[in-house]
RNA sequence: GGGCGGAUAGCUCAAUUGGGAGAGCGCUGCCCUUACAAGGCAGAGGUCACAGGUUCGAUCCCUGUUCCGCCUACCA
């Protein structure tokens, strides 16, 4: 609407991990698996069932009203993301910032592929401490004490650590333990990295394989890694050397049924010193919170410090900006201590790794795991990539090239989703024209996973940032401020409020509710508002309808009547603060400004003010005002269509209008000529007028129906001339009859008289119950002397009155003299009534 | 353990250069007044978490405390 060259470019990532854990779920129901099906043959099911499902999304989307070009809609499975996939993998392992290795990595033994670092939901949770007797080899009467919170991974251990400089084991480093519950005798070595001499004991075990404390460790110490552990998270007690009796009890057992077997045979051995509960983060499955487990194995590695370092700093010398700023700390802080990324999954549906291994140069055939079939690639197999399968090795072997079995982590592809969706590594039009793209709008939760790995990799493959801003949106919670999941089961449809409230209602109510740095509670009742607010929007269309019969005559607007200029102008302020809040990301203030103008001016002010023009065919500016109204109202939709664009399209459709749909129309602008400061300070003034009016009306307990007399006096001249220009309005506004313009004065009789800043009014008290209005009175008197004596306060005091700013210290005399008339005229007012009061009663026969 | 954010009307939330505290919903009263009862008009309701400090003056700035979230971390 804004006459931009803008792009939206809807699409999806393939999600790999939960994608293939809904399908493998399918087949488990069928009976059947994924390993029977055969690779080629699953991945069939996959598409199958995302180009069923897929698009849930997509139609959530379009019922919300996106307009995303929807033409270009792309997949990170596409076989152009996956040409960049390629692309991107092979470069970045010419440059060497991309390794495989034997490394410690989180495994999930339910999902069963590797969890990168983000992966990992930390949960505080009470576990035990055991603290395990040692022996020392050379003199088993003596042992050293260990603490440990996983003590069925002993059977992994290698050595044992404690402080170089800790005096109570000093002596003990290059000794040997008996590794409790095995034939095994294992080193004492000094680490002043791993131990903490004041946690447990001061003596820790070192399990290389299975924690990652421990693998550092042992690469300091050259120790042995010893895996006790399989896939499943099952125990494999060979090549741990444990006692036959421990091999019965432990072996094919899942990690939390073993743990008290273990217990059980060291204390019946007299080698547990003592258990206790402690406290601890346990790192789970962000997907299914199943206990993650450290497994060694073989994974492709993506070097992230030398692609952090330009994107630290591109946000930090702001070429990148992230709104609100205060998570721009967030990300610098990650990004700072960013550690290597893991980028292989054991999984089938995704980017296939684009790396082939020589079983010829290899020497031996590889290993095929039973279950599917798939090559256990050895470490040390040398690797060729390439973004096609070779069609030899560098030996010629060409009938013995294997395929890596693992894909690429999901965000490696969505990484480069900037780029890769608009044609890279092709150089094409859409590329050139829209990369860098401008925002991109996104959730906190995925600030690490995405929009950082995207500014690494549009840096490095692009040369630019992949945008400017980052807009990290609100999270919408549940009612109670949880954060919702499928598993928790307090997921709100949208699709299902959309057709309750409407959709209107719910975009409106995201925009008012997104204020920066909160999340949102997604609070029903707050819809619910917005819902009556379309409604009396499609309520005021309809009033407007019936009205705009008859001529209709474009005149210059500083010619128009009173109201007509008033709301133009107001109008003008508001497209004014619309325009400026959305240029700020501040959607909630935008939305309030709209909401405020449309329901409090424009239906309560403007559209009672014209209701006389419009009744009266007669009237002097009827023909102006239709044609205001028709004005305004059509400005008015295309102000409010980015919030609200199908009731703002179905009414405008109904408005005079040219063109064929309000999309295309220009978004409002500001018109210099609108702005009308003289019809805005004499609307303060009418208001200031309602005002007074209304309180006497509270204080009097008149019903809102009941007609009164009303004097006003004007405390100038020119406010007089104001007052009398608008009577017919203000007798119409405020159902008043017979209104009189005077002069402010005192000892007014029977009359009850309020001051404002520029007028008074005063209007008579005779039908009231006197009773009710003195204690109303009473009531106001009070409140408004204890405002009086704090300003009188502040007033006197001297150093105040010399230190405050001037316009501070004229507005305070200002307030205290208006307060103090105030009281005087309502202590006048009571002394008419205590006198009304006697009279009656002496006019009564005693 | 570290970092960040929050604590304002019954509820959900606003309030940037420190100077009389606002909205929506809910509540109370009166109104089916020919756009709108999903509405109109009016009203009640707040020691701005607590304790100090700076200042003529603090919801706002500083310090500490309590409570609630989130992020992060290897305390075995």
């Amino acid at each position: 609407m804004q006459g931009r060259n803008a792009l939206w470019m809807p699409g999806m990532d393939h999600a790999g991990i939960a994608t293939q854990n809904v399908v493998e779920r399918q087949l488990q129901a069928e009976g059947t698996s994924r390993e029977a099906l055969g690779r080629d043959a699953f991945l069939k099911r996959v598409w199958q069932w995302k180009e069923k499902s897929g698009g849930t999304i997509m139609s959530q989307l379009k019922r919300l009203g996106a307009s995303c070009d929807w033409e270009r809609q792309r997949f990170t499975m596409d076989e152009g993301l996956s040409e960049a996939v390629r692309e991107v993998f092979v470069r970045l392992h010419e440059d060497g910032l991309l390794y495989r290795g034997e490394r410690l990595i989180n495994w999930c033994p339910r999902c069963l592929p590797a969890l990168s670092d983000i992966e990992v939901e930390h949960e505080e949770s009470t576990g035990k401490l055991y603290t395990v007797r040692y022996p020392l080899a050379d003199d088993p009467s003596h042992y050293l004490l260990i603490a440990t919170t996983r003590p069925e991974t002993l059977l992994g251990d290698t050595a044992v650590a404690v402080h170089p400089e800790d005096d109570r084991y000093r002596h003990l480093i290059g000794k040997r333990v008996r590794l409790p519950l095995t034939t095994r005798a294992i080193p004492i070595v000094g680490d002043s990295i791993l131990v903490d001499r004041e946690f447990g004991t001061g003596a820790v075990k070192i399990t290389p394989a299975h924690d990652f404390n421990d693998f550092e460790a042992g690469e300091r110490h050259g120790l042995r890694r010893i895996k006790m552990m399989d896939i499943h998270a099952h125990l494999r007690t060979e090549g741990t050397l444990a006692d036959p009796d421990v091999i019965q009890a432990v072996e094919g057992l899942p990690v939390a049924k073993a743990r008290p077997k273990i217990e059980h045979l060291l204390t019946d051995r007299g080698l547990l010193e003592k258990s206790e509960p402690h406290k601890m983060a346990l790192g789970k499955c962000y997907r299914c919170k199943t206990i993650v487990e450290p497994l060694l194995s073989d994974q492709w590695f993506v070097k992230t410090k030398p692609l952090a370092a330009p994107a630290i700093q591109a946000v930090e010398d702001g070429r990148v900006r992230i709104i609100p700023e205060a998570w721009t700390n967030n990300y610098l802080g990650w990004m700072r201590d960013i550690k290597d990324w893991c980028v292989s999954r054991q999984i089938w549906w995704g980017h296939q790794i684009p790396a082939w291994y020589c079983e010829a140069c290899y020497g031996t055939a590889f290993l095929r795991r039973a279950s599917d079939g798939a090559p256990l690639i050895p470490s040390d197999a040398s690797v060729i990539v390439a973004k096609t399968k070779p069609a030899a090795c560098a030996k010629g072997h060409s009938d013995a090239l294997v395929q890596d079995p693992d894909v690429l982590d999901t965000w490696f592809s969505s990484a480069l989703w900037p780029f890769s969706t608009l044609g890279w590594p092709q150089q094409t039009a859409e590329l050139k024209t829209f990369y860098p793209t401008s925002t991109l709008v996104t959730g906190l939760d995925i600030l690490f996973f995405w929009v950082a790995r995207m500014i690494m990799m549009g840096l490095k493959f692009m040369g630019e940032v992949p945008f400017r801003d980052v807009y990290i949106h609100a999270l919408v919670r549940d009612a109670e401020g949880q954060k919702m999941s499928k598993s928790k089961g307090n997921v709100i449809d949208p699709l299902h409020v959309m057709e309750q409230y409407g959709t209107d209602a719910l975009r409106f109510t995201m925009a008012a509710m997104a204020s920066p740095g909160r999340d949102v509670k997604l609070a029903e009742e707050r819809i619910e508002g917005y819902r009556n607010f379309t409604n009396k929007i499609w309520n005021a269309a309809r009033f407007i309808l019936m009205h705009l019969e008859g001529e209709r005559v474009a005149v210059r607007p500083d010619q128009r009547s009173f109201p007509d200029r008033w709301i133009l102008s107001r109008l003008n302020a508001t497209i004014r603060a619309v325009t400026h809040e959305l240029e700020q990301y501040r959607f909630d203030r935008a939305s309030s400004a709209l909401y405020q103008f449309i329901w409090h001016e424009y239906c309560d002010k403007y559209i009672e003010m014209i209701k006389p023009d419009l009744k009266d065919t007669a009237a002097e500016h009827a023909q102006a005002t239709r044609h205001t109204l028709a004005e305004t109202f059509e400005t008015m939709m295309r102000l409010l269509h980015p919030f609200m664009p199908f009731i703002t399209e179905a009414i405008w459709q109904t408005l005079p209008h040219e063109g064929a749909s309000i999309v295309r129309r220009s978004y409002p602008t500001v018109q210099p000529d609108w702005d009308d400061t003289e019809a805005e300070e004499e609307f303060a003034l009418l208001e200031e007028c309602r005002g007074l009016m209304n309180q006497e009306r509270a204080i009097l307990n008149y019903p809102a129906g009941k007609r009164l007399h009303f004097d006003v006096f004007g405390k100038t001249q020119e406010i007089r001339d104001v007052l009398n220009k608008h009577k017919a309005l203000i007798e119409h506004m405020e159902n008043v009859e017979n209104l009189r313009v005077g002069i402010p004065q005192d000892n007014i009789v029977h009359l009850l008289t309020l001051t404002g800043d520029s007028v008074e009014s005063a209007t008579t008290m005779e039908d009231a119950d006197l009773e009710k209005v003195r204690e109303n009175v009473g009531k106001q008197i009070a409140v408004l002397e204890k405002e009086v004596a704090r300003i009188t306060q502040k007033l006197d005091n001297p150093d105040f009155v010399a230190k405050a700013p001037p316009e501070v210290l004229t507005e305070h005399r200002d307030r205290l003299q208006r307060e103090s008339r105030m009281s005087h005229l309502l202590q006048q007012a009571l002394r008419q009534i205590d006198w009304s009061s006697s009279e009656r009663k002496h006019s009564q026969p005693s």
